[in-house]
DNA sequence: ACACAAATAGACCGTTTGGTCTAGAAGGAG
DNA sequence: CTCCTTCTAGACCAAACGGTCTATTTGTGT
């Protein structure tokens, strides 16, 4: 099925980014891999390439949740899923040839201090960790230590998966769910 | 003191690729910065930008190879020394006016596939992580573990840094030591 | 004082950037 | 059909980009 045009200019958009950073990517570049002129660009995002990129953000953002869920739903307990989480994430870091980041903080760690960027990212990182805690609560933690661990989870799939970028090789990250499952 | 030309420059690039990462930052702003002409950075630099980028993640290297000794070297064990590190990047984080990345993830990140980015990055990363290994196996751990909570700590701050700055909050950094001490 | 390398200085170049603007195609409503 | 809005299409622009090149100044050994 063909996407419409602003879903497959956000996509597009999404995947660029990921690769070489927002101020890395030229409109040229996302128009053609989107197969969309510029003036089409330009009638479904007024403000041109930023706002693009918070399209982009949101878009990614939409399927790391998914992630989330897919890791979460079927897992018996909270380390269950966490450990699958990690092996998900290892496993699409291979797909995507082991150089791509996250496009939320490609955004977030490049662009001019546009304060709509922070504001965003700031959103959409706060919904993965609230989404990962309200499966830690459905699975029998209690709120706060719920909380605390989802952040937990966040900062270290975050900061493992710049490492894996860095090596090249995806194993830290499954590593990693063995250390975060201490005292679970 | 006046720092020589060519650390000058390293130094001037290395603040501004934290601000806005490798390609948001144009040659004539850290010219700029540096108070040096272009002549110059071709000079000791043959390769222009890039070769600046490498000699700036090396320099930042060093700083927060710094910043692990000061943390670690006065502490008498290993969870106080991970408490200081994570204090004293918090208040790193403050003073650059709570917006800064780490540059190496900020060269690393953006460059387009460049092979030689990769590799340094990975380079200084596991540097910063061996050298926490280091001050574990003196504080008391073994081998084993001292890897595997160098590696815990060097994921839980990186990606801590990236959420404090999605927030513009570096409380979280304070906060996370205590998930890190789980065990000790 | 001289010679010679090291470093500074910046004009200049082709390319690419994000953004604007006008023209026309597409498609539904009457 | 006509009318009108939505969307596509891409030529065009000033500004900024990284990089090259030639002069000139600075510093040092003799």
């Amino acid at each position: 099925m063909k996407l419409a045009t602003p879903d497959r200019l956000a996509q597009s958009a999404a995947r660029l980014f990921q690769e070489r950073g927002y101020e890395g990517v030229g409109l040229s570049e996302i128009l053609s891999a989107a197969k969309a002129p510029k003036g089409s660009l330009y009638h479904h995002f007024r403000n041109g390439k930023s706002d693009l990129a918070l399209a982009a953000a949101h878009f990614a953002s939409r399927e790391m949740l998914r992630i989330i869920d897919d890791a979460f739903t079927p897992a018996e307990n909270y380390k269950d899923g966490m450990t699958t989480l990690f092996h998900k994430s290892a496993k699409l870091f291979d797909i995507m040839g082991k150089w791509n980041g996250c496009p939320v903080s490609g955004i977030l760690l490049n662009g001019s201090p546009n304060p709509m960027f922070r504001k965003t990212s700031e959103m959409i990182f706060n919904a993965w960790i609230s989404r990962v805690k309200e499966h830690g609560q459905r699975l029998g933690l209690d709120p706060d230590e719920a909380d605390t661990r989802a952040t937990h989870l966040f900062v270290v799939l975050q900061g493992g998966w710049d490492l894996a970028r860095a090596r090249g090789d995806s194993n830290v990250l499954r590593r990693l769910p063995d250390l975060l499952a201490q005292g679970l």
